[in-house]
DNA sequence: GCCCATTTGTGCGTATGTATT
DNA sequence: CAATACATACGCACAAATGGG
């Protein structure tokens, strides 16, 4: 087993795998330049000088940060630096999910995420909720009795409360990590056969419960407010999928 | 063959050019075909075949799926499915947080939700622990305490003891979720200088509260110790960013 | 409205690297 | 070691989209 050299001297020494390379490298660009999302990327025909690789390289390489959600590419018109959103985290849950044949388990493991985060943000974010926030949430909750009695159902507005309930905090992170997981079990949830709410007032008085408890300033009791809240899409996950099998 | 309306500006672009259908259509493979990670996908040729679409396509959205470990490319055999694992949340939130010229809000983000979830979650596993699991956190704590002595950084052991502390749940995501903000928290910190640990004996005693808490059955201490252990983080964290800004 | 330059998207041919048999 | 199968990379040509004159 002889260790030669791996490269003939003739030939520019060229590192394996480059597409990762070339990933990295481009990354590393957006950060010396001090890029921020929506500024704009050096061109494709740029980009393979400056790098030194070929345009399906840098193509290839832009795809996998384009999925990452790292940059964005617009047709005919140049590419980006993107939101680095948890999108990529939305569509890899959702594809998991699918993918593993016992989709109970794997949305009651994406539940108890929800149920813990929520119940301990609902703590921290109790005694920062002024009244005017305190009063868009009751909107929202009568709104959704609205919609209810329409018959009609109303994922938006549950999905607008519990951003809304926890704004205060400033936390962006926690806001975007929860809207991916609201979209993951939602989105599963639709590929199978169960968006309809069984019993929608019984949905908004859970709500209208959070809200009496954060109002009355009492933490204790919004937590078991919330706490009921995941207790009952729980049975309804049960309920449901118990009726597939 | 239905023609797509027109989507709004607002949607991701990637959803509706022939690039995202070509990724669409392989998760859509991966499903139909029931195929599980470690599986075998078609050949590159087979793709372009099976799709009608040309090479560079299929290896563009074989790049895209790639990042979100949804494939795995293997140079010179084949490509196959991947584990659809948290490792493109790690990247996106890194490069995310790297990108955020604040990184000390970016960061206090990430900590909230660890501590959130593992002030939740420690409720929900104290009943859960048997000594068995116990004896092994103690044991990772005295080889805390050992490594501390010798002068020696402890971050393997650190994540290992929540890692198994969380294990009775049987929750493998949240297991995931917590690895991967770990893996952001301290890749981003090793991006700057504070790698080490002012105070080793501090965080080891945290530790040791935690499992001397639950050994007691004592879910509240068990939580405030806990809360304690992320203060420390937090404490460190405020210090090496007030120290480099 | 039309044309045109720029930029990304797609397709094809070819050579090379890599792992299995 | 040779043969085979496959991914990797490069280069070129053309199509499609966008924005501006």
């Amino acid at each position: 087993m002889s260790e030669e050299p791996r490269f003939p001297a003739g030939l520019p020494a060229r590192d394996r795998r480059v597409g990762g390379q070339v990933q990295g490298a481009i990354k590393q660009l957006i950060l010396d330049s001090r890029l921020g999302p929506g500024d704009p990327l050096p061109t494709e025909a740029e980009l393979m000088d400056a790098l030194g690789v070929s345009r399906n390289s840098v193509r290839e390489a832009l795809k996998g940060l384009q999925a990452l959600d790292i940059v964005e590419i617009r047709h005919g018109y140049g590419t980006y630096v993107g939101q680095a959103s948890l999108t990529p985290l939305v569509d890899g849950l959702t594809f998991r999910t699918l993918a593993r044949h016992e989709d109970a388990h794997a949305l009651g493991e994406i539940l108890q995420i929800r149920e813990v985060l929520e119940e301990g943000l609902i703590r921290r974010v109790a005694t920062a909720l002024g009244e005017p926030e305190l009063d868009a949430l009751e909107d929202l909750v009568e709104r959704m009795a609205e919609a209810g009695r329409a018959g009609r159902p109303f994922p938006e507005l549950d999905r607008a409360f519990h951003e809304l309930l926890y704004r205060p905090l400033g936390n962006t992170l926690v806001a975007q990590l929860l809207g991916a997981f609201w979209n993951v079990f939602h989105r599963v949830a639709l590929a199978q056969d169960w968006t309809e709410d069984p019993s929608p007032e019984r949905t908004v008085r859970r709500h209208r419960d959070i809200v009496t408890a954060l109002r009355a300033r009492d933490v204790a009791a919004a937590q078991r407010a919330m706490a009921d809240h995941f207790r009952g899409i729980e049975a309804r996950a049960v309920r449901a999928t118990r009726g597939v099998g």
